[in-house]
RNA sequence: GGGCGGUUAGCUCAGCUGGUUAGAGCACCUGCUUUACACGCAGGGGGUCACUGGUUCGAAUCCAGUACCGCCCA
């Protein structure tokens, strides 16, 4: 122990983590502590892990949600279990290939310079380096992944199932190729999902143009907040509805500039009420345009290239970008005075999630996925409760969505990630295959005169699949049939809908049955103004300088306890100060037990229930009832408020009230064995309990305990993990325990509050209501006379107050402290008023209460006789505080 | 526009089935080299529970509305 503790701990005494944490890992690793076992007879859990990005680093959101994963495997580890908890990382197309291609840039050249093959090579040789660097990041914060199963979405298994998925989905007709406007981003180059776009405000205008009609010097006004997609028009609408304008529907008005003839329609899309109740219509750049399109008929010029930059049906303006090209056309419509007016506008327009730029609605061909139907399933595992999310209210955003869930757009732009399996023939004939058809594969066709689609899937579409997928499907493997499905998904709420409901949706098409029962939803972190963490903003806080700082086991209780279960965690530095002292509290106080034992066995299994005093009985039954609100909070997936609950124990009833209890009064003396026994005892059921949350300093003393540091079978890593025995739990008891610790807090308040140097000591006298509570006060004074400061105690139902006493007065009982020469009339007076104005306010209260006639009749009765009690207590208490009062201005 | 959260001490949060003298941590003030821990110990100050109504014998807690903050969807 001795030595041990001296490694542990710097000169200033506290517990140093960096020499326990690296090592204990690596000791786990070795001993293939996180394996998962599919040929196991334990029970199975498992977690799969959101897999990070690979151009992400380590954050503090990674930090909290892999924290979570990690105690909830490790709790179950612990409750034998077998547990399996599936690390990897995702190809994150667009966000990789964003990356790649600046570094190219850089290089001066381009990806198409480049060719296909050479900038995969590339982005790969970049991407897997970085998954390896976060995967290791992971390790680092303590996570318990079966690393030898770690698995990537670009794996040949996992493109496999993608195949696969993509093949069958065709098959059934619930993948198709549509003519769609899409979501186009500029920046990125590619196609988007609705899901892929965030919207946001922006403070633009309404540029009111004029469109006249022809062969007429009337004209009618558009208002449009993209003034520049005017060179896309087809077609002005108005409402059927509007008489304003019901007399120009056939006629055809002049487009500005471009001087293009264009039809007036009248579509009930329109809103009347919006500008000036017409609209112009462009179907090639705008979904509502493209529906209104369809019915009328109307031509679709798209004037947009992939870029952003205007086309050559942009006359003119072709090659400007879409912003300048906005500019030059407003300032050439005002010239020609068809700008009627500007006004300002709150627009809302999406954006895109990757790069941010506003995204531009775009008439594309792309492959879509039919959603209504693989929905079904999974709006029926919420309704049913097969499905549950924690805190239960995201399921109202997980059934909005699904309820009116939209087809979903898998085709992108992009070269990195899974190409997209289909083959066309000259005549458009579509073949879907991995790789090149053979001939028996397209009868009476040429293969090698089949090209493959351009483009790759969405990284979603394999992301989709990663709770199978991982486990080796579409092969019926062991780990699957061991392990699937997973019992819970931790993740935050910004992808419930990218990811969660698509792998409900997958799951119960290719596996039959939910990913998981329980959806635990995090809070996303925040800094100290409550502003969201972000690479841009650069409010991050990095989790690997936390590590090295306070450790790792710091920075997982502090985060845990830091966020409020269901809400979003606040956190600044020092937010990890609370970790560090906690996890430098249990090192002490298990030090302290360790060097009371004094090198002898320690007994860590059981209680002798003969050798027990009051308090020995008392911190077991707050242990117990600890253990049943730890499991409690557990089940309900409220890890904020195990942790607090254990912290709360660990600090006030273990540390500060028992610990300090059963110290003995003189320094030399023993500790009475039953107690040293029980301490050890429960000192080793606190380590369990915790060891989910901060696993190293936990199994540093289990293994200081047990003397097992050089023994690297010994792991406190399988439990058990505590159970609680109601046997234990005695209220009457803990009643008691809070009776004398009312009489130690008196007395403390009243030396402190008079300033009584803490080496004094005094004698005390104590009037007690009855003689039980002197009887439980005079056989317990050898355990609290030190936290008193107590030479004598007298007491009684008749003591008598010495001359010249500090007095104080709790439930059923007066203290006296004779403190000659320390007491000053006046500040005990104030000390005394105080004490009584409370009282008299309480008192007030109450027995307004119980002059009331409903309250009598209608409060049960327990509640009117408690509040009786109430009354009687503060009477009574008034009643001694005022003759001591009365007392004191004798003297 | 629709939906979902939130509003309790200076700050971050508990307070779950209505009855508590409304709690904790941090911060603040006082004292302390007390037999593990100053990353500590002991004591103390600090709150009209956002607002307005309602239900009830009784509301921080339940209901309705209002205001403000945040998120999501359109």
């Amino acid at each position: 122990m001795s030595n041990i503790n001296k490694s542990e701990t710097s000169k200033s005494g506290a517990y140093s983590p960096a020499d326990v944490e690296a090592t204990l890992y690596q000791r786990w690793d070795d001993a293939g502590l996180f394996k998962g076992d599919p040929n196991s007879e334990k029970k199975p859990y498992s977690i799969v892990i959101p897999p990070p990005n690979v151009t992400d680093v380590l954050h503090l959101g990674h930090a909290l949600n892999t924290t979570i994963q990690d105690i909830l495997i490790r709790r179950h580890r612990m409750d034998n279990y077998e547990t399996l908890w599936i690390p990897g990382a995702d190809h994150a197309g667009i966000a990789t290939q964003v990356v790649v291609e600046k570094k190219v840039a850089a290089e001066g050249t381009t990806r198409r310079e480049m060719g296909r093959e050479k900038f995969l090579e590339r982005t790969s040789e970049w991407a897997y380096g970085n998954k390896d660097k976060i995967l290791n990041q992971l390790r680092t914060i303590g996570c318990s992944c079966d690393w030898t199963k770690t698995r990537f979405t670009l794996d040949e298994d996992l493109s496999k199932a993608v195949a696969k998925v993509f093949k069958h989905l065709y098959d059934k007709g619930w993948i198709y190729r549509g003519h769609r406007i899409v979501n186009w981003c500029p920046s990125c180059q590619t196609s988007l999902s609705d899901d892929e776009v965030e919207h946001k405000d922006f403070d633009s205008h309404l540029w009111y143009i004029k469109y006249k009609l022809k062969g007429s010097d009337e004209y009618l006004t558009v208002a449009t907040t993209r003034p520049e997609t005017m060179l896309g028009d087809t077609a002005l609408a108005i409402s059927p509805k509007d008489t304003r304008y019901k007399k120009y529907v056939g006629k055809t008005v002049i487009l500005p500039i471009l001087e293009r003839e264009i039809p007036i329609v009248a579509d009930s899309y329109v809103d009347p009420e919006f500008g000036t109740g017409v609209v112009k219509v462009t179907p090639a750049h705008d979904p509502n345009d493209f529906e209104i399109g369809k019915r009328h008929d109307l031509e679709e010029i798209n004037i947009l290239n992939t870029d952003g930059s205007l086309n050559e049906n942009a006359g003119k303006f072709k090659g400007l970008d879409r912003y300048e090209c906005r500019k030059q056309l407003i300032e050439e419509l005002k010239k020609k005075e068809q700008l009627e007016k500007i006004e300002p506008h709150q627009l809302s327009a999406g954006t895109c999630y990757r790069c941010h730029n506003v995204v531009e609605p775009y008439l594309s061909d792309q492959w879509f996925v039919k959603m209504s139907e693989l929905a079904v399933p999974a709006i029926e595992a919420v309704k049913s409760g097969k499905l549950k999310f924690h805190p239960h209210y995201w399921s109202k955003t997980y059934m909005h969505w699904m309820e009116n869930i939209r087809d979903w757009c898998i085709s992108r732009q992009l070269w990195w990630g899974h190409r997209i399996p289909v083959w066309y023939a000259e005549d458009g004939t579509i073949f879907i295959s991995t790789t090149r058809p053979t001939e028996e594969e397209c009868p009476g066709y040429d293969p090698k005169t089949l090209v493959q689609d351009e483009d790759v899937l969405d990284t979603w579409f394999s992301s989709w699949l990663w709770p199978f997928s991982t486990m080796g499907w579409p092969e019926k493997t062991p780990l699957l049939e061991k392990f699937y499905p997973t019992k819970v998904l931790s993740t935050g709420s910004e992808i419930i809908f990218l990811w969660v409901a698509r792998m409900v949706m997958a799951s119960y098409e290719f596996m039959g049955e939910a990913p998981f029962s329980d959806v635990y939803i995090h809070g996303t972190v925040r800094d100290a103004n409550g502003v969201k963490m972000s690479k841009s903003l650069g409010n991050g806080i990095n989790p690997l300088e936390i590590t090295e700082k306070y450790g790792t086991d710091a920075l997982r209780i502090s985060i845990v306890l830091a966020t409020p279960d269901g809400q979003d965690p606040w956190i600044s530095k020092n937010t990890f100060e609370i970790g560090r002292n906690f996890v430098n509290k249990l090192h002490q106080v298990s030090r302290f037990v360790m060097m009371r034992l004094d090198g002898k066995k320690p007994v860590t299994d059981h209680v002798d229930k003969n050798d027990l005093v009051l308090f020995d009985r008392w911190i077991l039954s707050r242990l117990n009832r600890t253990i049943e609100a730890v499991d409690n909070a557990f089940d309900q997936y409220r890890l904020s408020t195990a942790s607090k609950t254990l912290y709360n124990f660990v600090w006030n009833d273990f540390c500060s009230w028992y610990i300090e209890l059963i110290k003995p009064d003189q320094p030399g003396e023993n500790i009475r064995t039953g107690s040293l026994n029980v301490a050890t005892y429960v000192l080793h059921q606190i380590i369990r309990l915790l060891h989910p949350f901060i696993p190293f300093v936990t199994e540093n003393i289990y293994l200081t305990m047990e003397d097992a540091k050089e023994n690297t079978s010994k792991t406190i890593s399988y439990g058990p993990w505590p159970k609680p025995e109601e046997q234990f739990i005695n209220e009457e008891l803990e009643k008691s325990l809070e009776q004398i610790q009312a009489v130690i807090t008196a007395v403390r308040s009243v030396r402190s509050e008079l300033n009584v140097p803490p080496g004094k000591k005094s004698d005390l006298y104590i009037r007690v209501d009855d003689t039980a509570f002197g009887e439980l006060l005079t056989s317990h004074i050898e355990y609290f006379r030190s936290l008193v400061r107590v030479k004598n105690l007298f007491v009684g139902t008749d003591t008598k107050k010495p001359a010249l006493s500090a007095s104080t007065v709790i439930s059923g009982a007066e203290i006296f402290i004779p403190l000659a020469g320390l007491i000053d009339v006046e500040t005990e007076k104030k000390r005394l008023e105080k004490d009584l104005a409370n009282l008299k306010t309480q008192l007030v209260k109450v027995s307004k209460k119980l002059a009331n006639a409903d309250f009598l009749s209608r409060a049960p009765e327990d509640v009117i006789e408690r509040e009786k009690g109430k009354k009687t207590d503060y009477q009574n208490r008034i009643e001694k505080l005022n003759k001591n009062l009365e007392q004191i201005l004798g003297w």
